[in-house]
DNA sequence: ATAAACCTTGTACTAAGGTACATAGTCAAG
DNA sequence: CTTGACTATGTACCTTAGTACAAGGTTTAT
């Protein structure tokens, strides 16, 4: 068991952010000493790398709080996981059209940045705005 | 030539908005009545469109007023252009790697919730914490 | 001529996800 | 026995992308 400076040395993140994050539920209550120093153990390392983890990946923390319903075994949580996993597929999935678009349009662009000419000619408002919007 | 709430009914966004990405440098200084109020065009409809278009594919605003660059033919900003695109191609490109890896995760979860066992025992922290992040 | 509906400016507020600071208590070493 | 390094709490501040509002000037309609 070690403090609050060691777990965030260990997990790469700032005293405050863990504080920030028992406030938001996503870690549980620290046992603490008799002065009121919280104590922690490698299970919370390993679930604040799985915090950082989905909000890399672009969770927010709301959704990760309700994510972690599964590794708390949570009833209330877990009732609505298959509605929320279902929303989240699609929206990453439109979200993986949209990007591949991007790539597209930079690429193109990036074809063309060595001559200036091409770049001030480059259609990038009307590529992009007169196209439908993915649905 | 039409004021200021005519082109946000246009546009579909706030007044308050417009006046913001004119302090941002994202819409030219407009001309102005007598009486100082902003005159627009389609012009600057249609340039709305453009950053509302590239906000939804992921871009800041910051990131956004650097392609206005080209849209302006501006030199400073285009300068700088091919560097700036590069980035953002490799950058978008681990995202949608990131996203593939994220919706196989949600479809694993999704198959196991109509069985809470099994979605108790999802491997979805291991699966995410013990992989190499993608680079 | 006067109210309603517009416009101007500036400032303050929102949400998310933190970071930083002020003040006070705790603990180990010299 | 006090200094330095830690921790506690609460509050304030930061960024991004806006939104809301107050106080005042302008335009339009009756």
């Amino acid at each position: 068991m070690y403090r609050i400076s060691e777990l965030a040395k260990r997990c790469g993140v700032n005293k405050e952010t863990i504080r920030y994050y028992e406030k938001r539920q996503l870690l549980p209550l620290p046992t603490r000493t008799e002065a009121g120093y919280r104590l922690y153990s490698d299970a919370d390392a390993k679930r604040i790398q799985f915090i950082k983890r989905l909000q890399q990946l672009g969770f927010s923390l709301t959704e990760i709080h309700q994510l972690l319903g599964i590794v708390d075994q949570d009833k209330e949580r877990c009732a609505n996981m298959y509605e929320f996993v279902s929303k989240k597929v699609e929206e990453v999935q439109k979200q993986i059209k949209d990007l591949q678009r991007v790539v597209c349009m930079l690429q193109d662009l990036q074809k063309r940045c060595p001559d200036d000419k091409a770049l001030y000619e480059c259609p990038m408002i009307e590529t992009l705005i007169e196209e439908e919007f993915s649905t």
